[in-house]
DNA sequence: TACGTATAATTTGTATACAATATATCGGAG
DNA sequence: CTCCGATATATTGTATACAAATTATACGTA
């Protein structure tokens, strides 16, 4: 969903609040999957009624951050071991069209964004900042889905990088593995920055497969 | 939205009926973009309060179906012509993905499925009967995107051509033209059939760049 | 003790109320 | 007659209330 322009001075209703609240805290790995959603202990600490909360459970669901279980109530998503294999396909689907497409549509604009998103991943991972890492490498990621031109498109691959994130975050256990996958994004960006679809489309086919593996591995 | 399961003696909560009436209406065509979707009324229309008016339309916003203008109010999508190009390219992407990722996984059953789907529109195209061909000709993309064996893959596909819906649905102007996409489909599936992920590639390619063609040509 | 049943406590979905805010309507000044 | 501002109207977002349904608890019986 397209999100909201410029945070600053836009007055932001209670629901868009605890929503972007809510995403932060399970797409982190903050809150972990399986964790059932209590609207009226979330109304409660956020200081509002239900309807709100309900609101912002809502639109989570249509995400699919959160599925409704055996149970009453609402649920963190967590996925069997073949439901992850088939969440990171889709997802890996997706990274690889993005790469392809950039690599066909590169300009100087996006050429710079990219390595500049790369600067910062490579600088958090050097200071061995796990938590900066982890914003920085959802930002490269998104910058390369921005580069596609196409916002549709973007929009699609960041739902699964939300999905997914609490997955993926497990996997960085030591600053050894902030700083291989930083060097791992050296390579991809030699690959789109090629400009040549078959090499960009590898190059995003081993950084998947590689960071599928490591969250296989944590999971 | 991976949906409900039998819709036998399933309870169906208010808000749920009216999202999927209105995902009907609108994909089908028959509730045109741009137009703007008014609470109250829609409350007064199926008997209810506003509250599972408000959770529905909220679901439809998140799903990409509405959208907030620049009134007041959630209004059906409707795009330029230039985003119209990006949605198709988006669609475009994903549909290809899917014919390839079928032939590579084609089993007895997701064959006869497939076929038995395109009977359904062949016939429906033969008869002249112009809304079972819509129905028809959607049934068989989804057919496909099952046959993935990716629910996630699939769910994006369908999303995608629910929210392209009412844009395509108005290119079916003749009988010959439901004779044509049916045709159409004989070809595609004789590239997935032949279990070469190159051919299948481009036989959906060839499939929605014509099908995109005459939507542009009919907004 | 284990099971089934009645009762209590939660929880969901919906209705209604209301304040805040955006839009429309109207009237007057230039 | 057109533009501006004040007032009226409509609409959104949130709070609260409540019935229906679900889940948990307690109790009695075999």
């Amino acid at each position: 969903m397209i999100t909201d322009n410029n945070s600053s001075e836009t007055k932001i209703s209670a629901s868009r609040r605890i929503e972007h609240a809510l995403v932060d805290s399970i797409t982190s790995g903050e809150l972990e999957p399986g964790l059932r959603m209590d609207e009226i202990g979330l109304a409660e600490k956020y200081g509002v009624s239900r309807t709100p909360v309900r609101e912002a459970l809502n639109r989570l669901v249509a995400q699919g951050i959160l599925v409704t279980g055996e149970k009453r109530g609402l649920f963190i998503a967590e996925y069997s071991r073949e439901e992850l294999g088939q969440i990171f396909e889709a997802m890996h689907e997706i990274e690889i069209t993005c790469a392809r497409i950039v690599s066909q549509r590169l300009t100087l604009l996006t050429r710079s964004e990219i390595e500049a998103a790369q600067a910062v991943c490579m600088k958090a991972a050097k200071d061995g900042d796990r938590k900066k890492y982890l914003r920085a490498n959802e930002a490269f990621h998104e910058t390369i889905y921005r580069a596609t031109g196409n916002p549709y498109i973007a929009e699609i691959a960041n739902r699964f990088r939300r999905r997914t994130g609490p997955f993926r975050a497990r996997r960085f256990l030591n600053n050894d593995d902030l700083i291989s996958s930083a060097k791992n994004h050296e390579n991809l960006i030699s690959d789109i920055f090629s400009e040549n679809s078959n090499k960009a489309t590898n190059g995003m086919r081993n950084h998947m497969t590689e960071s599928f593996l490591q969250a296989l591995k944590a999971n």
